[in-house]
RNA sequence: GUCCCCAUCGUCUAGCCUGGUCUAGGACACGGGCCUUUCGAGCCUGUAACGCCGGUUCAAAUCCGGCUGGGGACGCCA
């Protein structure tokens, strides 16, 4: 049976590159009726965080990367050594200063990657290794190989910078007479500039991702695209449909930079694309996780609201900023807002309150006629008194539609916000 | 320095294995236009790539070699 793993540190938080490996690695493990075991390696006590092992489980579950087994290097420090120990006795390894070094000869080393085909190593830095430390704990590479073996791990696919750490452990593979397992190195994710991933970019958690309001399906759709390519293109794809299609041949062997743009791209389809009442209660999850104060709207206000802007956030994070004018009681002008209200209308939106006033059903099309109809008594084209009006309204230039935005507000925020506009006019006489 | 990997629009990619159908397709971003009460969305449209040099071949983005360029690894980190 085949099966797959992915063996974050928990020296830091589970980051693009690693969540796009483990991606890929449960993508070909549920393909293939595989199993895909997640193996914390935490040999390193001092940079070990248990923070940072939350997060890593926690995102994962986040982007429904769901595993089948899950062990713990750090419980299982008996087993290297009695493996070190087997090598000392046959004398493949000595000990020297508390520490356990393996010694190799080495002429060539054929790796036959799934991904990158034959791949021929005619030198080794050194012609030693150590595997045990001079605190008793495993080297990577050492427990690595151990792990992957012991647990029956039979396909190994990681990122392309352990493609020089495999001739190593073949050696050792060898040494200590385990079967070798596949290999598949995966190109790198790199930052926008070339190179690795930096702070500015990319390198983020994916619990910052998660925070700036990116859904966990966008993040996945996006990862999808570095490095592989569904066909037919197509794009936007959920992981169950791109689970199907995924072969492991097929991923690229170039690195790909990591767009920001692309992600936002992705992101705002899936928004667009969830219904009211679905994204209303992702926006409430996501309000409350922020502790922000829109959480407490109830889910009818949440989902007019949400009615009125899906089709205008990128994150989830915009909406409490694009939103504010339906649950403050009271607007700001913005700055740039008040270039619009700049020609005072105090005539023209006392008329436009009386007409609005008259309305007994207040809907979108019914106040488009009627504020139509109060335009053309007054001799003025709809959209010089649209403009103010919005700023009235939402404090905004910018929006959804005018008639639609009155309605979800109601006749009497509306009536009582075109008064304010008035005042605000006549208190600059 | 040594070893290894890679090379199609600015970016992500399709095509490459099985040469001709490629005057190289799609997407993001960017520019223009339409729509419209603004912005967004949508629709239409434009700019833009086979790194270079040789070889093989009637024919090369596709096969081979070299060069150049980019990336990675050389920790008692993982």
């Amino acid at each position: 049976m085949l099966k797959v793993r992915f063996a974050p540190s928990p020296t830091g938080y589970l980051h693009v590159g690693g969540a796009r490996t483990a991606l890929f690695n449960w993508m070909h493990a549920r393909k293939n009726g595989g199993k895909f075991i997640l193996r914390i390696e935490d040999t390193d006590k001092n940079r070990t965080k248990p923070e940072y092992l939350n997060e890593i489980l926690e995102s994962l579950r986040w982007l429904k990367l769901d595993w089948d087994e899950i062990y713990y290097q750090s419980q299982r420090f008996d087993i290297y050594r009695e493996y070190a120990q087997k090598l000392l006795e046959k004398g493949l390894a000595y000990q020297k200063d508390e520490a356990i070094f393996f010694k190799y000869q080495f002429n060539q080393i054929k790796i036959n990657d799934l991904i990158r085909g034959e791949v021929t190593f005619s030198e080794l830095p050194k012609p030693e290794e150590v595997i045990i430390k001079r605190d008793g704990s495993p080297t990577y590479n050492f427990s690595c190989c151990i792990d992957d073996a012991l647990m029956g791990v039979n396909c190994v696919i990681r990122g392309e910078d352990h493609l020089s750490n495999t001739p190593k452990q073949i050696l050792l593979y060898q040494a200590l007479g385990f079967d070798l397992p596949e290999f598949a190195h995966i190109p790198l994710i790199l930052s926008p500039e070339g190179g690795r991933l930096s702070k500015r970019y990319g390198a983020t958690a994916i619990s910052d991702y998660k925070k700036e309001g990116y859904l966990p399906e966008a993040l996945v759709n996006y990862f999808l695209l570095l490095g592989w390519s569904a066909g037919d293109n197509k794009e936007i794809l959920a992981l169950n449909q791109a689970k199907e299609l995924f072969k492991l041949k097929d991923v690229n062997k170039t690195g790909s930079a990591f767009s920001l743009d692309k992600l936002k791209w992705v992101n705002s389809r899936y928004i667009r694309e969830k219904d009211s009442s679905q994204l209303a209660s992702l926006l409430k999850d996501y309000l409350e996780s922020e502790g922000h104060p829109y959480a407490r709207a109830n889910e009818d206000e949440l989902k007019t609201a949400v009615n009125l802007l899906s089709g205008r956030l990128v994150t989830l994070a915009d909406f409490s900023s694009q939103a504010d004018f339906l649950f403050e009681e009271n607007v700001n002008y913005s700055s740039d807002s008040l270039e619009a209200i700049k020609d005072k209308l105090v005539d023209e939106i006392k008329e436009l309150i009386k007409a609005l006033g008259t309305i007994d059903n207040f809907q979108e099309n019914v106040i488009e006629s009627v504020f139509r109809e109060t335009a053309a008594k007054l001799n003025l084209k709809p959209k010089v008194l649209v403009h103010p009006v919005r700023v009235a309204l939402t404090g905004k230039r910018k929006g959804p539609g005018l008639f639609e935005t009155m309605a979800v507000l109601g006749k009497d925020k509306v009536t009582k916000r075109l008064a304010k506009l008035v005042e605000y006019w006549e208190s600059r006489e």
